[in-house]
DNA sequence: ATGGGAAAAATTGGCGCCAATACAGATGGC
DNA sequence: GCCATCTGTATTGGCGCCAATTTTTCCCAT
């Protein structure tokens, strides 16, 4: 029985690319759903309400809620359903501190691998934030907020640590998301993220440092 | 401000405790013995043979192996089956430097917090690391590390970042645990476990760092 | 003998139905 | 008039069966 081994490399190792497969992508639409506010925080989610809005089988529902709950982003008891996680103060901060600590270790190697190109593609993200500000939706904006913070990590060369961030992110946007329709806020953060370039620009590691801590706490005050 | 609601304590925000239900108790028990070695990288896991192995339902064995997939430990193929991710070692070191950010990062927090009695505690778990140097089975050392890993992070008073860390471990603990059979490096550990409860004692943070970061490069080098 | 191909066995995956449970509303007793 | 209980309804969760696909085996032709 056991012998398997797989004769075919195919597969797993260099499979970044990984299927999506339905069950996923319709946990990616909810999770996205309940990231924008469109899910509120607490509301129960009824299966058949999931299976009808999506024109999904039972059966995807059922597996995209258990992947969610794994993701914490929705609460399951048993015989009663699935409601969103409403937002719990001490775990967004938790999570924020881990995120100050994953993007300030970053800085490092981001900084030994920098390139020149590099530099140019973060301002390039940076001012198609800038350019959003004023006639862009919040979700536009919160695309180009994730395409920098993305760009800006993935020159780490750590594909992990990427995902990681993305991921600690996803769980708590919901609580911050009422936090980025504040104007002034958000015209700050772009501003950081000029600052952020001129700190890549220059191979200034400790002030790059600096402005990361402090655009990631302000987000999630 | 996002309110506390948790009228009754019931539920969501509290609770660690998580009554795990039979999927995750077999998605543990699978983890646990892929991590073991039981099951070796590669290896298919047909769902049969769980089902009879475990004495358990189709569908909870369809879940657990849902779950192993989201933890990254088992690799699913469409109509092929599911498999036992095989070590990858850009993979490993990628989390393996994820640790090194987070754990060092986490140095702050802890001697923020840090209180004698913690100090005290940290000294005795790495004697009973110690302890069983002599005696202990492989996976005994294995879980007194786990503890003594744990404690420390646990002073950080972040328990998400405790739980991050922990599931990185699981997901390169495969790929490691030959390496933990070499005596020289078990011991090596063990020194290094009296050094940081040292600095830990000194309240000396920067030398901390660099021990706990020396500490985790050198387990899975 | 060996390689190609077709049939057979095994395994996975999906779909539907039905029981178990919780919720809502109505009814009756105090 | 209010509360407890009971009935009806909606929703969840499990279980089994069958189709789709893959892997293996066997046979035949070269």
């Amino acid at each position: 029985m056991a012998g398997g081994e797989a004769k075919r490399a195919s597969g797993q190792a260099g499979s970044a690319k990984a299927r999506s497969g339905r069950p996923d992508a319709l946990a990616n639409a909810l999770a996205g759903e309940i990231q924008s506010g469109a899910l509120a925080p607490g509301q129960w989610l009824k299966q058949i309400d999931i299976e009808q809005r999506h024109g999904a089988k039972r059966m995807d529902v059922r597996r995209a809620l258990d992947r969610l709950v794994q993701k914490r982003l929705v609460v399951h008891l048993p015989n009663r359903g699935y409601h969103v996680v409403k937002p719990d103060g001490r775990l967004a901060r938790e999570i924020r501190d881990v995120r100050v600590i994953l993007e300030t270790g970053a800085v490092d190697g981001i900084m030994a691998r920098l390139r020149d190109e590099d530099v140019a593609e973060a301002l390039r993200l940076a001012r198609r934030f800038e350019s959003l500000l004023g006639k862009g939706t919040v979700i536009d904006l919160h695309d180009a907020n994730i395409a920098f913070h993305g760009h800006l990590l993935g020159l780490s060369g750590n594909p992990e640590l990427t995902a990681l961030v993305q991921e600690l992110r996803g769980r708590i946007s919901s609580a911050a998301a009422g936090q980025w329709q504040k104007r002034s806020r958000i015209e700050q953060s772009n501003r950081e993220h000029f600052a952020m370039v001129e700190a890549l620009a220059a191979r200034d590691a400790a002030a790059l440092r600096r402005l990361v801590r402090a655009h990631i706490l302000q987000d999630a005050a």
